[in-house]
DNA sequence: AGCACGATGCTCT
DNA sequence: GAGCATCGTGCTT
């Protein structure tokens, strides 16, 4: 299946937000492929966006935001959990989409963004790295068509604190349970 | 089924 | 030193 490219994630975080469930998210290491379909995203993005990491400015951990688009940006919270997003946009505007969600090719669903790097063993050691297969970690172009009507838009999770305007954005997009490949 | 809470370490003020 | 783009457990209804 076709590797998604720059050119995929060089576009408005919403719309790459959007576009990418249904793809398929493949990890590759020691000869073996683990992968899962991605049913659950968050945009974050610009500089007014209260919710982004990159709202204050430029740091050590988020500098990968302000760079080319498609690039993984995976970060710790919560002293346990790892987050993978991947970059999106034009250099030097920061914005990205944590991957929250999979669907296993049993069809299990992997609910939550740090579900889904445990169960895809995905850690910090991809920051910065490229989304192609040159990094072990990339998104194919999975063929499923993803109608409209099987995507559900919500406010982003666990963003209180950027106040009632942004946290209350639709930014996030979920694969509705009954839509299967 | 839903809420409260603790775990645990890194990042930035 | 505070708080976090979370999750599992254990308790209440």
């Amino acid at each position: 299946m076709a590797e998604l490219e720059r050119e995929f994630f060089d576009r408005d975080t919403l719309l790459v937000a959007r576009e990418l469930l249904g793809k398929r998210l493949v990890r590759y290491e020691d000869g073996t492929r683990h992968e899962c379909l991605i049913s659950e995203t968050e945009a974050y993005g610009g500089f007014e966006d209260v919710a982004s990491h990159a709202h204050r400015g430029k740091t050590p951990r988020n500098t990968v935001m302000f760079g080319p688009a498609g690039v993984w940006y995976v970060y710790f919270v919560y002293g346990m959990h790892e987050m993978l997003n991947v970059t999106t946009g034009a250099e030097g505007y920061p914005a990205a989409v944590l991957l929250r969600g999979g669907v296993t090719n049993d069809g299990r669903r992997i609910d939550g963004p740090a579900r889904l790097t445990k169960y895809l063993a995905i850690d910090r050691r991809y920051n910065r790295l490229p989304a192609a297969r040159s990094s072990g970690l990339w998104i194919e172009d999975s063929g499923a068509i993803v109608p409209d009507s099987a995507v559900l838009r919500t406010p982003r999770i666990g963003v209180a604190y950027a106040g009632r305007e942004w946290s209350e954005k639709p930014y996030r997009f979920v694969l509705s349970t009954d839509y299967t490949i």
